[in-house]
DNA sequence: GACCAGGCACATC
DNA sequence: GATGTGCATGGT
């Protein structure tokens, strides 16, 4: 089967299966963007707690994150876990933000997407999946989001081995589908929910997973 | 109590 | 360039 029709045919098969995701969370696109670290290797569930606990306490903006000492914002966030570091983290795209927009996200979507997806690869702690995740759900930039659900499935469903590196998961997308943020938001999403029931690390096919007949 | 979760930086070989 | 490790809470 022919790559784009293969992947189209999965992702209609998720959708058909599934429904739409709803994604990312999030009221603005800074908001999106923090919630994109604080969700870094774990569960969303907990990164919005903390995502709640700073916009219970109305510090949910750059420039008043920025003016807070890192302890406290790391005290605000801990239900994320790894609350320390990515405390860090949140304090290193503030200062990124300051200097690159003045924490103008307007001004930041104006910029085109090669840039600034290398400018977000500078920042400590923004790798690659945190950064294609800020440009397509915060910024609306046509970036394919891979993880570690995606190398799972597509080994598992023998497209790609089972060490393949982030660049040729992500290109493996990026070549075929046309750039559309609707599509790559969806397909993004779609196969962290697959992958959650159904494409576990400890188990193998599972005969009523949304994907059993794409087995190659 | 073990295992897992929508990564990343850094040290070491 | 590959591999190992620390970071940490909360749900199953």
């Amino acid at each position: 089967m022919h790559r784009k029709t293969l992947l189209l045919n999965m992702y209609g098969a998720m959708l058909d299966r599934l429904g739409s995701s709803h994604w990312y969370p999030g009221d603005t696109p800074f908001e999106i963007a923090v919630g994109v670290i604080l969700a870094q290797n774990t569960n969303w569930q907990n990164a919005s707690k903390a995502v709640f606990n700073l916009k219970n306490l109305d510090l949910f903006s750059a420039p008043v994150l920025y003016a807070l000492p890192e302890e406290d914002l790391a005290e605000h966030i801990r239900p994320a876990g790894y609350f320390r570091m990515k405390a860090s983290r949140v304090k290193h795209f503030l200062s990124f933000l300051r200097t690159a927009c003045r924490f103008d996200m307007e001004l930041l979507k104006s910029q085109e997407m090669e840039i600034l997806r290398e400018k977000l690869l500078q920042v400590r702690g923004i790798g690659p999946e945190t950064t294609d995740a800020i440009l397509l759900y915060a910024l609306d930039k046509p970036s394919f989001v891979v993880d570690a659900y995606t190398a799972r499935i597509l080994n598992r469903h023998c497209l790609m081995p089972e060490n393949v590196s982030y660049p040729e998961l992500r290109e493996y997308f990026m070549e075929v589908l046309d750039p559309d943020i609707r599509i790559f938001s969806e397909f993004h999403a779609l196969l962290i929910r697959v992958g959650k029931t159904w494409c576990k690390k400890k188990a193998g096919l599972c005969a009523s997973c949304p994907l059993a007949d794409f087995l190659e």
